[in-house]
DNA sequence: TATCTTCATAACCTATAACTTATATAAGTA
DNA sequence: TACTTATATAAGTTATAGGTTATGAAGATA
């Protein structure tokens, strides 16, 4: 479970118009209509990436008439946070010891000839 | 460009074999057949695994004699942490007005049958 | 030199993502 | 009641993601 939310929440933000659908919700509730209408895709084409976003723990739906507007949630946010942060703590820790690890492998391959510049 | 990097960051993190990987290279520098050991995949699907994380700019190769180790490099977390801020940024403020929109909200409706609960 | 190791790449297969059109449902409106 | 609006869902299509096997190339080793 936590790790399909994280699976559902990176690959739901992998989509330009899903993120394009979070940044405008970024700026206050939205039906349907409203969230479609800069968009070139049809209706239901906007419900599906709505409800992956929902899925993701990314977006919530209200009910007023027939109209379900959506908010922002932050589950999804949350989660995908948490792991970023490793990362982050990660690359800086190595950040600390790049120096010294970066010297002992130059001494490492002093005698050998290093090859550098791969074409692809 | 910086879509691009978007789309591709997010959608590397989406699949749990990359975010795997990831977590052992926050270890430290790591070989590919030293990546692909505790997979059940073969050696080139662990390789193009990597190829999608280079190309998001999640890690970096070197060239060590028939080695190329991997280690983690922070363009695509970059990326992606500004992008999580904004949408963080969206929802602290939203929750600063929820109260206030709420209550204006049920107001506005309170004359108008609220059905909740919809089934799926 | 011949062989082994490490890795990348190409070609192929299959499941799924992201659309479409068609249609259903539920609430608002005349 | 009949019509319209807002939305969801199903079924079909096509591109792509993620795996496989086969093979190649470059460096290490005997």
């Amino acid at each position: 479970m936590k790790i399909l939310n994280l699976n559902a929440a990176f690959s739901a933000l992998a989509d330009p118009t899903r993120r394009a659908i979070l940044a405008r919700l970024a700026t206050g509730e939205a039906t349907v209509m409203e969230l479609a209408e800069p968009f070139e895709m049809t209706q239901p084409a906007i419900s599906q990436h709505l409800k992956v976003l929902e899925d993701a723990g990314l977006i919530v739906r209200r009910v007023d008439g027939t109209k379900r507007p959506r908010r922002l949630a932050n589950a999804g946010i949350d989660a995908m946070d948490q792991w970023l942060a490793m990362l982050r703590k990660a690359l800086e820790k190595n950040y600390d010891r790049l120096d010294e690890v970066l010297a002992g492998m130059e001494q490492k391959k002093a005698q050998k000839k290093i090859k550098t510049g791969e074409k692809r």
